[in-house]
DNA sequence: CGTTCAATTGATCAGCGTCAAACTAGGTGG
DNA sequence: CCACCTAGTTTGACGCTGATCAATTGAACG
């Protein structure tokens, strides 16, 4: 890949304040690629080779045990994922398959963590990076221990109510099932607890939510307790 | 605090490879505290000035919200936490207090962002910990998603086991109101699912614990598929 | 030795999962 | 362009896991 390919990613945080020769030897040794729906990319158990960044499309993580399975996070444009298990060198705890079709850069584990020894401003955007990660997985953690599945549901909408641009609008991303398990829920009770919102000032049609009555979700939310609550979702 | 007065936390990954004038540098501004059973050392919301080192003790880690309360993770000796909210200099996620009497050492984290400019090697340390920690709570987060309370409690059991010296002996270091806490119960579950054990090779006796069956265990908590499962916990 | 709080036990109930069937939508081939 | 097929979604009926409530037992501590 060229350094210049993809000039967007130039201005991730991971990469912003990096050395121009740091962030070329990465480039150098980096793989554009364009990927079919439902591709599996990351087996959990195996090695991790490679640092992601979706430049395009989206990247379900999930995890599977026993015939059960779990979605644990939705990566969008311009996220990273699985870097944690690269810097680590270590087997990748979450499985990853792209949801739609998806343009991929791959970054070889080992430039990461050889980039990690030389370039000291890598090392601080790493650490940023890493404790975010944590932090949106500390938040998840406290969502499923403390909130109903309906609370959780409500609590997702204002989430990405508050990333969109509209006063009022979401737009589901996901199939319903993905979110259901995102949710931590069953898709029949989703359905039902979306049904549920009806009463308290939420229209749907489809994939789409018009929030009619923003105060009446945040009653039953109650955000602001607790600081990041609507800040990124973890993705490590 | 004198820079030799506790060394074995010279010892711990953090600060292995630091080079000694950082190490003494964050010694020189570090507070060595004791402190009572069940003190408040932390408030979620309120932002992080310390990072914090347990030396003896025990640190429960816990979060509240809206009537709720879950205990997130226990810290013991030789443990760093709320790193994450550290080295972010932000509010921190989770709350703090202690179990028993327990020794703290409290380094300032604008000393610990500082020696994070300079010092590479603390860097990578910060790095490989937080992730640890970030492995640590997907690995929770899994597990609370895809098994069942009993099937959780079983592979807390085995866990503890594996880091115990004994081949079969459990000794449990917090009340059961607050491990079922951590498992995402209730202690009238708890207590229900521990008798449930004892026909799967289990036999207890107060805070004591005898696995006669590992295997028997072993088949409910189906291990090993996922990687990383008998490893550290969160406490970031 | 009494006070206090954790742990246990029993009874009840609700949230949510499971199973089954009907319905809908998006994509494909005739 | 439409019929059809497949897969996701919805709806209903039912059951189980685990929460709640209440009462008792047990253990730690002054």
């Amino acid at each position: 890949m060229r350094p210049d390919e993809h000039p967007e990613i130039r201005q991730l945080s991971l990469f912003k304040n990096i050395a121009e020769t740091s962030f070329a030897y990465l480039m150098r040794g980096a793989y554009l690629q364009t990927f079919p729906p439902k591709v599996d990319l990351i087996l959990e158990g195996e090695n991790c080779d490679f640092l992601y960044i979706v430049v395009e499309g989206g990247v379900e993580l999930f995890s599977s045990w026993n015939g059960r399975s779990t979605t644990m996070s939705v990566v969008r444009p311009l996220s990273t994922f699985i870097l944690a298990a690269a810097v680590k060198d270590a087997a990748c705890l979450m499985s990853a398959r792209t949801l739609k079709k998806t343009r991929l850069i791959l970054l070889p584990a080992v430039d990461v963590r050889r980039v990690l020894e030389t370039d000291v401003a890598f090392s601080h955007a790493v650490i940023t990076e890493l404790a975010e990660c944590y932090r949106g997985l500390v938040t998840n953690t406290k969502n499923i221990k403390m909130r109903s599945s309906f609370e959780r549901l409500a609590h997702y909408l204002l989430r990405r109510l508050a990333e969109s641009n509209s006063e009022c609008i979401v737009t589901l991303e996901i199939e319903k099932r993905q979110l259901a398990s995102y949710l931590g829920m069953t898709p029949e009770n989703l359905s039902r607890s979306i049904k549920k919102l009806e009463a308290h000032g939420v229209k749907t049609n489809g994939t789409q939510f018009e929030i009619t009555d923003v105060d009446d979700l945040r009653k039953l939310v109650k955000p602001g307790h607790v600081i990041g609550e609507f800040k990124s979702s973890a993705q490590g």
